[in-house]
DNA sequence: TCCTAATACATGTATATACAATTAATGTAA
DNA sequence: TTACATTAATTGTATATACATGTATTAGGA
């Protein structure tokens, strides 16, 4: 479905502002298909970025700040986030010796086995709800980083 | 840059994975760069796009609903986002004399002197920020279309 | 007509985003 | 060592997203 049919907008300015409203309304598409298949285990799209980022460590401790870096909102709070998850006890979180102003952060025993239940569905997940081939993924992934400059 | 640097993440399970997380961080790359062109404005970039939804009108009272179908956002809430609008004076909202269910939103002069002051800096911001050629922005934007199926 | 369903919008609540401000700890230079 | 800047994290506040629920109005069938 194009996206002058989805909006109900018949023209744009130029095909740049079409394509800012286009990341817009596609980013939107994902994040709801995304969310479909959070909210039965609780937890936000956000929230399972933060575990996955926590997991690649291997059980190396990770200060917020190392978190937010790595974060694809890079606006958001990882701070809150890990509070979040602390709360539900799928991370532990402990004063730094080195640097009592930092925070060791680790995933918990509880956040890895959520995890690994969650990653089937999402890796089968995105690929159901990306209607191209394989080439064109490879494409669109190219010119996404290119985008940004 | 490509997104394996921008986020620290060596690899991916697929390029479908990797194109899930390349969309949301690109999303919030464009969002980012946007909201510097809105915030000395006090507008929010929904609000921006409800008041271009109102122009599009031409006069023509729009309801509640119908900007909720064409927003970017179909999660969003067009209820309050009008309320906010309306409190800064950019629309008027009138009870619907056919439907008394029903609200007619149209857009201030108020509203559309802001649109005008703003629509060029957006137009030309957006051009800024995507660094690819015309012919790459017109594959993108195709692409885009075709994902969502 | 009356009853029920559907529609349009508003409201409630939780989470996340955006950005400013604060607090505590550390680094550094006079 | 003290004074000041820097850094790391937390907290505060406003807006937006996500989704459920409530309320008033209209539509349509028995």
């Amino acid at each position: 479905m194009k996206i002058e049919d989805a909006i109900q907008q018949k023209e744009f300015k130029d095909p740049y502002n079409k394509l800012v409203v286009n990341l817009l309304y596609t980013h939107s598409y994902l994040v709801t298909a995304q969310n479909t298949l959070f909210k039965p285990h609780e937890i936000s799209p956000e929230q399972y970025n933060v575990l996955r980022i926590l997991r690649g460590q291997n059980g190396v401790p990770t200060t917020v700040s190392s978190i937010q870096d790595r974060m694809l909102n890079k606006m958001s709070n990882a701070s809150r986030l890990v509070e979040k998850l602390k709360t539900k006890g799928l991370v532990k979180r402990d004063e730094c010796p080195n640097d009592r102003r930092q925070v060791d952060v680790m995933i918990t025993e509880k956040g890895l086995e959520l995890l690994s239940v969650l990653q089937t569905q999402v890796e089968n997940g995105n690929k159901s709800f990306v209607h191209l081939s394989l080439e064109e993924v490879n494409e669109l992934n190219d010119l996404l980083d290119k985008m940004r400059g």
